[in-house]
DNA sequence: TTGTATGCGTTATCAA
DNA sequence: TTGATAACGCATACAA
């Protein structure tokens, strides 16, 4: 063997700088069996173990592969049993923008810890071009994911086209009634049940729901679970109202004021989300009224900005990290029985009671007049 | 042809629920060489633009493979050109304990976007287990990325074994002075500089420097800049001050108190990070002190939160989107030319001059006489 | 129980 | 300018 011409080091020297150590090369199956005295077929079967061979010999090879450092090369691999072993992660609108909300981020702990249990990886797919364009993602088209999880809200034009990947798609902390999608998200229907029945129990009779009028699943399932919560625990439509002509929270002040100051004034509040109660509660304050001796307030979320709020906040709480890996297991069990009909699942929720609720006080409107 | 023996929709019916729906079959080179009436290589050559054809000839075949949508299979190409496309990203302790930390976010945006625009991949490598072990991650031995990235702090001994790495490994918001690896930091001694230099020029000449004594990268680059920037404004020892004989900020608080209460005292602080600078500040507010009458105080990072304290804390601001794009650039050239020497680079700083920093008052311990 | 041979889908070499 | 073919590394059906 001829060996190099020039010395590594030497010629650090006279570049006066340093190379990039040399890569250890990958040792392929043929090799391995090569050294191993025996045919790939039968490292092949003792690495996965596949077909019959003693224990012994098992044991043999799968010592010397660690010895010598063999690990079956991933592309042979796929391209063999036409599978990836990953999971593509598609964000609305991107990685960046969602992981900036610490929700998404402990939902992606759960489902990356679950599924990095199973040998799955998780590619970051970036499809903002293709998704802003109406189009499915490269790296989807071109067979890398088994599978493709959507996170966060993806609107019904854009999920009409990501059915058509060749892969199943999965939504996470979201969800569609008519799309025959897999899907995993909050349990919003029973988040408003549990809110409106512990208000009732205090005896609240007047009950208003702020919601943004967006079309958002989440939203909508919680506005649905309001309304069914006011037919259950006996609410007319004058007692449980629904507040959702606004789209952000700069328009929702004015007509805060306007319904807080009308005849049948509600005596608790229940907002669709933290970020909103947040809202609300400073609101309240500016309009001198004291929560919740005046008037009860119910987030939705459990985000930690709650429970430092003057009161702390009742709110629903959501299992994030539960949500991602429960999402995780849903995704595993469609990965193993493609054929499985479609899954909706609904993450469930509790209610955190904090300082933030009382029974109904006296009309304080009085003392504003 | 014989059809199915069962229609999907009447087994629906019968099964009670949704069957999903099948998923659209990807096209391979061979089965579109045969609806394009031409050879695989034709085909090849027209998507890849290679070998030499017209440009009619090209044109229509990349149209009648958008019109039928072919996408070359990644597996089967990933095999053939021994590459991926992809970067695998490996974060210490785990992606969400990073995540939840807003800078990494940000630098991670910045190296999402320019790696996805030259059509790179991410791939979110969970080798807790491996990394833990003193292993090299499974999807990194098996091929299964071009480059790793180490985002975060990383200690010598899981430097020592992920050198081992069968591709190039790159550390971003960290580096090495021994090892040969490639690196984007924070240009923590020019930042330094520029803060020392400041204060000089305000008139201070008795400046303390607080700084975790801790393994860490960043943290003892930023050291290195103050004891430089000491020598160049002419500090002696007992003028510019190293305080490290500390961990956590909890241990700092006794020992503020006696260095602020010493004959020599710092008439300016300057922190390692703006965590530390929060904490100090609210410090310096429970000890009695006026920022920056009483003494002057400079933080590190420009984190979101030194721009809301009491009074808003000058501080070196790091580019981190910034960060994570320049990262990008040097693993592209990298990747495009694996035999270029070791890359160590320093990404600038700048300081950010707001409310925490003055000339230096009389000396304020009489008051407290 | 072990080995041989085939094909997964692609790109590149080389001959036509 | 185009096409036949080998090779990438692996898993598996089947032969021995």
């Amino acid at each position: 063997m001829i060996g190099p011409i020039f010395k590594k080091d030497s010629m650090e020297r006279s570049l006066g700088l340093k190379l990039p150590p040399s890569m250890p090369l990958r040792i392929t199956i043929k090799e391995f069996a090569r050294v191993a005295n025996c045919s790939i077929s039968t490292i092949s079967n003792a690495m996965n173990g596949t077909g019959r061979m003693s224990p012994a010999r098992r044991n043999e090879i799968r010592r010397l592969a660690s010895q010598i450092g063999f690990q079956p090369n991933i592309a042979g691999r796929n391209l063999r049993l036409q599978r990836t072993d990953t999971i593509g992660l598609l964000f609305n609108p991107s990685p960046s923008e969602l992981f900036k909300n610490i929700f998404y981020v402990e939902v992606m702990e759960g489902l990356e810890e679950t599924l990095y249990e199973k040998d799955y990886n998780l590619l970051l797919g970036s499809g903002r071009k293709e998704l802003a364009q109406g189009q499915i993602p490269k790296f989807v088209l071109k067979g890398g994911v088994d599978l493709l999880v959507l996170v966060g809200p993806f609107d019904d034009s854009q999920l009409e086209v990501l059915q058509q990947s060749p892969c199943p798609i999965f939504l996470l902390d979201s969800s569609h009634d008519e799309f025959p999608i897999d899907s995993l998200t909050t349990d919003g229907h029973g988040g408003l049940m549990q809110a409106v029945g512990y208000l009732t129990e205090l005896g609240h009779r007047q009950i208003a729901f702020l919601a943004y009028d967006l079309p958002n699943y989440n939203i909508n399932l919680r506005i649905k679970g309001f309304q069914a919560a006011a037919r259950r625990f006996g609410l007319s439509d004058q007692q449980a109202v629904l507040i959702h002509n606004f789209q952000t929270n700069d328009e929702l002040f004015p007509i805060l004021q306007r319904c807080l100051f009308a005849d049948q004034r509600p005596t608790a509040i229940i907002c669709v989300n933290d970020t909103q109660a947040v809202f609300v509660n400073n609101a309240l304050k500016k309009l001198g009224l004291n929560v919740p001796r005046d008037i009860s307030l119910i987030g939705f979320d459990d985000d930690f900005v709650v429970s430092q709020q003057e009161p702390p906040l009742t709110t629903v709480r959501i299992e994030r990290k539960g949500l991602g890996s429960e999402g995780a297991k849903m995704i595993l069990k469609r990965l193993k029985t493609p054929d499985l009909p479609i899954q909706k699942a609904f993450q469930p929720v509790t209610l955190v009671v904090r300082e933030s609720t009382a029974p109904p006080s006296l009309d304080f409107t009085k003392r504003h007049q």
